[in-house]
RNA sequence: GUCCCGUUCAUCUAGAGGCCUAGGAUCCCAGCCUUUCACGCUGGUUACAGGGGUUCGACUCCCCUACGGGACGCCA
């Protein structure tokens, strides 16, 4: 049989961290056994869900470059279908027509409660052949002894006694169906084999698989994946900062590190920390993923992110990180000076955001030099020395690495001072402090013009500071 | 409260009874490299929740306790 797999998400919020790596690991099984990938939307409420949040979970899949192969179907748009096997179940005695209102149960679980008991329905429609005219919601008759029992490709054997499940409600008063009876139709109709999902349905399960069986069809498999708590091992929630996937684009990270982070969220192959999406794929598997939560770390998502930065194509990353760069009001494109400080900056960068910050200065002059730094560069015979550096830079006819090197060498020899007497305050007054590479590419790069302004204006700063 | 599930360094994890003096990675610390900051390299600190069994032997199997999570909706 074909494997087929699905995410399938309510859109009633944005694609988060947690659904993200269900969608992973769903589209990695599928992937892996040559299978097909389904996005299903589960829109039956109403009344929480909207187009905003449909968009947004398409958007989080596209940017992963989680695709799929069918859908994106939509439940809404399925009504009839569900609502022809209600009418089955009716007809066949196995569902029935209910007319307690909302406060009978609410009173009913109030006291079950109370008596230390688990609330469930009552059973006090269930035999009492209720015509289809008045106001009701319709009931799944779910047997009232024995046990389901089903082997979880993740947690393993798991068994819930009957008597522990109550009739659940498939269609309410407003003739909608609900998710529990949704789920086991389409999961059904579009012939997914393992169904794979977060462990907060496991105890939904144990009452779909009694749906499958009542209506006599083959039952998937099932995997539950357990859940991703905040960096507190708190559940996720707003106040964690980025939980929506498209929050991590607008922080600068790359796709390849969201995903590599995630699939290592609960799943290991040995040792290896990178996976490259043809690695994750060829090894992922079920059996290997871990039953206890785990916690969002946002410093190993940064080492991840960082290694993307630093390996891949230049030319991409200057692509990626122009935007960040316009957005501190530099106007640049993306040509062979923005990719040579891509490459010049890359490796101190964690993010495209911190990427763009640290890079600012070969486009644009600063008004403030990192304190530290300037502390420490512009002291003794700073000025005297940068002066000196200055005036040999300005001279060169060459504006290249090798006779800036050269020039910056010239004036140590004649100064007779350490490289670092003029090396250091020559690039905290080129920089500002910033995180630079080699002195003669970053002069380079900064180019001429800026360069001796920048020095001038160092010069002056040293001067007021020793008046002051 | 009832039911279901879980528990190895701060964090992600390896571990399928002897390979474990518990390994890797992130973080942190120290050193090296170095004209800054990084990168890289080397080294270091830190964990089997507790208690009972089973066994010649238990991180691994069983039971109990504790703690954590989930479910108990005319939400999904």
């Amino acid at each position: 049989m074909t494997i087929k797999t699905r995410f399938a998400p309510s859109p009633t919020g944005y694609l988060h961290v947690g659904g993200a790596r269900t969608a992973l690991f769903s589209w990695l099984h599928a992937r892996r056994h040559g299978g097909d990938f389904v996005l299903r939307i589960e829109d039956t409420d109403l009344e929480r869900s909207t187009q905003a949040s449909v968009d947004a979970i398409l958007q989080g899949m596209d940017w992963l470059g989680l695709d799929y192969d069918e859908g994106p179907f939509y439940q809404t748009e399925r009504f009839d279908r569900y609502n022809a096997v209600i009418d089955q179940l009716i007809e066949q005695g196995l569902a029935y027509r209910c007319t307690c209102s909302k406060e009978r149960l609410q009173q009913l679980r109030e006291q079950q409660m109370a008596a230390k008991q688990k609330p469930r329905y009552d059973g006090h429609c269930r035999d009492r052949e209720i015509g289809p005219d008045e106001p009701h919601v319709v009931r799944f008759r779910n047997p009232l002894d024995g046990e389901v029992v089903f082997n979880d490709l993740v947690r393993g054997p798991i068994r819930v006694a009957n008597q522990e499940l109550d009739d659940l409600i498939i269609r309410r008063t407003d003739g909608a169906p609900t998710y529990n009876l949704t789920v086991v139709v389409d999961d059904h109709d579009m012939g997914i084999t393992q169904v794979i999902r977060g462990d907060d349905h496991i105890n939904n399960t144990p009452r779909q698989i009694n749906l499958y069986q009542a209506l006599g069809w083959e039952i998937p498999e099932f995997a539950h994946l357990p859940m991703i708590l905040g960096d507190d091992g708190a559940r996720l929630s707003k106040r964690h900062g980025a939980v929506s996937v498209m929050q991590y684009f607008e922080d600068g990270y790359l796709p390849e590190a969201l995903l590599n982070y995630l699939v290592r969220l609960g799943w290991s192959h040995g040792d290896q920390e990178i996976f490259s999406l043809a690695e994750m794929t060829e090894w992922f598997d079920l059996s290997a993923v871990n039953k206890a939560p785990s916690s969002f770390n946002t410093d190993k998502l940064n080492w991840l992110n960082q290694h993307y930065i630093k390996s891949a194509d230049p030319a991409r990353i200057a692509e990626l990180v122009l935007p960040h760069m316009n957005a501190l009001g530099i106007q640049t494109n993306v040509d062979d000076k923005l990719i040579a400080v891509v490459e010049a900056q890359r490796e101190r960068a964690s993010t495209l955001v911190e990427l763009a910050e640290i890079s600012a200065f070969y486009y644009q002059d600063f008004a403030e030099y990192d304190a530290k730094a300037a502390k420490k560069a512009f002291k003794g015979d700073a000025a005297k020395c940068l002066q000196h550096v200055a005036a040999k830079l300005a001279e060169l006819s060459d504006w290249q690495r090798e006779p800036i090197h050269q020039a910056v060498a010239d004036s140590v020899g004649e100064l007779d001072v350490g490289f670092g007497k003029v090396a250091m305050p020559l690039r905290i007054a080129v920089t500002g402090g910033s995180p630079s590479p080699d002195l003669d590419l970053t002069l380079y790069l900064v180019g001429r013009e800026a360069v001796l302004r920048r020095v001038d204006q160092a010069i002056r700063k040293i001067s007021q500071a020793t008046l002051d």
